[in-house]
RNA sequence: GCCGAUGUAGCUUAAUGGCAAAGCAAUGCUUUCGUAAAGCAGAGAUUCUGGGUUCAACUCCCAGCAUCGGCUCCA
């Protein structure tokens, strides 16, 4: 997460609009109660429990009656209240008590287990403006005239649990943004429109990667370009594996419920499986991670220290009951695969076994070119085995972030149940964080499962286990890749890398000739009839990203020639067809971006 | 799951209570073309599903499903 400037120019207007938000929303309704209201990247926001029920039509009322504040250039004073006086003066507003207490207990409003040093604190400042008072530090505009009423926009309505919780009140959250000049705002508003192109829930159906269906919502259908994808991310992976000491296998994708028993799942993760129940009434579970199926092809054989680090991988098809609210396109899916492995290890491995996967990582991101950021997750609420070993392993995986000079965040509470955890962070179109690789730490499973290897000294020990994907989720991973590229992938992934166009009938011979030769070089590629003009059958290949068209016509084809567009970037001329196809082969090898 | 929105032909969209409309795609015929959309014709709709209101519903109301934007969750 990005640090915010609460004291640059912007900022400060940012969070004056999100009192003069309140303001209005008071006086629309007089009842409604304030939750919080900060300023976030672009804009802010104010979190509302409105007396009754209120729905998108309220934007355009708040914006309006917002502009008008500003040209009644209302003020905004300060105040500091004794905890007495606040108490008092905000007893009809609940959520504000609420925080007033906690700024007594802890001199901050932030979350109880957040601040590790509790400050004392002998008042609490507020802020006026119109008739809306807020419990706030500041700092704030003097007047209203300081904010531009035309670079400010209510963008959305949306639901939020008081502090985070669904345990708490649903407020309802109302999102602005807001610049210092019009034009800013138009820029931000376009390239937001821009950004909505890219959206692989659009590309990839248009593009024939994939599709999805009512009946199996979350659930992505493979089209044939889409299969190519997947296999070269697959191919790439195995390869890039199997010359790393990692081995491959394929276990059952549906156990009987003792399976999910023994690995805490049942108890951990039930409301996240499909379960199912045969003819004879036995439950079985689909498998919603590969981990119980990977210990138990561990423990099918007599183990050795000599074998350790033994690397099992495998890429087979998982389910999770994701809840109907969270289900977004390839990026959260009910339906997916990993590019999994689960490495056994003794204690004294744990260090190097990191060190190697983290260089896995940085050559899988350095290839497409991506940006990421790591975070560390750490013991969650509900969590398996003692305090002690899991502050041991925290500390660890610390040690080793640190020591490779990778910049990491501590997400407090985010680790698997099993074990503290580090996570690969990549952003949408939308810059939205998606989480793809993990690389997890697990000293429970395996005892639960009561793996053995026998050590040095003959005596039987009991293994750690890393579990760990680098793509994370293929179809996340490839979701993020195609807004990535915008649909633009590099050559050795896009699923037709030439199209061939002859100019008229006479020359589709040729055209067969060149297709099968690039076919022989293992290269995609297909023939554009010439049934429609050549411009037409140009646009065609140009709207599918075709990387390169090769366009052939009498010219070409009395010096074994081919004309070259490339994608982006528009006509490069007649080439000599053997060159053309060495240089893709390159261009391929290479995996150049 | 929660808050809000959306759902019309394969796709993009039109129709604000009165005969469901168009472009593209697909199909047939004509055209055989030198770098981002050739011409003509015919066809294509359970307006997401189920109820209700009404003489009359794509349109209004209720419920469900799916999708999207958030919240929560995310091993």
């Amino acid at each position: 997460m990005e640090k915010l400037n609460k004291n640059s120019k912007i900022n400060i207007i940012r969070h004056s609009l999100a009192h003069l938000l309140a303001t209005s929303a008071l006086e629309i309704d007089p009842e409604a109660k304030f939750g919080v209201g900060p300023i976030i990247k672009n804009g802010f926001y104010y979190d509302i429990l409105f007396s009754g029920k209120v729905d998108e039509s309220i934007l355009e009322k708040l914006e309006r009656r917002i502009k008008e504040l500003v040209k009644q250039d209302i003020a905004f004073k300060s105040k500091k209240l004794t905890f007495a006086e606040a108490n008092k003066f905000f007893k009809k507003q609940s959520f504000k008590l609420e925080l007033i207490k906690d700024i007594k207990k802890f001199g901050t409003t932030k979350l109880q287990g957040q601040n590790d040093n509790p400050k004392n604190v002998e008042s609490v400042k507020i802020y006026q403006s119109g008739d809306f008072v807020d419990l706030c530090e500041g700092p704030h505009i003097k007047t209203a005239k300081e904010i531009n009423p035309n670079a400010v926009k209510l963008m959305k309505i949306a639901g939020a649990y008081w502090r985070g919780s669904e345990k708490n009140q649903m407020l309802t959250r109302i999102y602005g943004v807001a610049f210092e000049t019009k034009k800013e705002l138009n820029d931000y508003l376009s390239l937001l429109e821009e950004s909505k192109k890219r959206d692989h829930k659009k590309l990839g159906p248009q593009l024939g990667l994939f599709m999805f269906h009512n009946t199996a919502p979350g659930m992505p259908y493979w089209l044939p370009k889409g299969v190519i994808v997947l296999n070269e991310l697959i191919n790439f992976w195995r390869e890039e594996h199997l010359n790393r000491g990692y081995c491959e296998v394929k276990t059952p994708l549906i156990n009987k419920r003792e399976l999910y028993e023994t690995s805490g799942h049942w108890e951990h993760y039930f409301e996240n499986m499909f379960i199912s129940k045969t003819a004879e009434n036995e439950t079985y579970a689909l498998k919603p991670m590969n981990c119980p199926n990977a210990m138990v092809v561990f423990a099918n054989q007599s183990r050795s220290y000599r074998e350790l680090p033994l690397r099992i991988g495998d890429t087979d098809t998982l389910h999770r009951f994701e809840f109907s609210g969270t289900l977004n396109g390839l990026l959260r899916a009910r339906e997916f695969s990993q590019d999994d492995a689960h490495i056994f290890i003794t204690e004294e491995q744990i260090k190097d076994e990191y060190l190697r996967i983290l260089e896995i990582v940085e050559k899988f991101y350095s290839i497409f070119n991506i940006e990421y950021s790591f975070r560390l997750g750490t013991r969650p609420e509900k969590f398996m085995g003692d305090k002690k070993s899991w502050d041991k392993a925290e500390s660890d995986l610390k040690d080793i972030l640190k020591s490779c000079g990778k910049k990491f965040e501590i997400f407090k509470g985010d680790g698997a149940f099993y074990g503290p955890k580090i996570d690969i962070v990549m952003k949408d179109a939308l810059e939205r964080d998606w989480q793809t690789g993990t690389i997890q730490l697990d000293f429970q499973i395996p005892k639960r499962f009561n793996l053995k290897y026998i050590d040095k000294d003959g005596r039987e020990k009991i293994p750690v286990v890393i579990h760990r994907v680098i793509y994370g989720s293929l179809e996340r991973f490839i979701g993020l890749l195609i807004e990535h590229f915008a649909g633009n992938f590099p050559l050795w992934l896009a699923p037709i890398q030439v199209v061939l166009i002859p100019i008229n009938k006479n020359h589709l011979d040729e055209a067969r000739k060149y297709s099968n030769e690039l076919s022989k070089n293992n290269i995609r590629v297909e023939i554009y009839q010439p049934d429609e003009t050549l411009s037409k059958r140009i646009l065609l290949a140009e709207i599918q990203k075709i990387p390169y068209i090769g366009i052939i016509g009498d010219k070409e084809i009395k010096e074994e020639k081919i004309a070259v567009r490339k994608h982006g970037k528009g006509d490069l001329g007649v080439q000599i067809f053997t060159d053309f196809v060495k240089s893709l082969k390159d261009e391929i090898n290479k995996k150049s971006i």
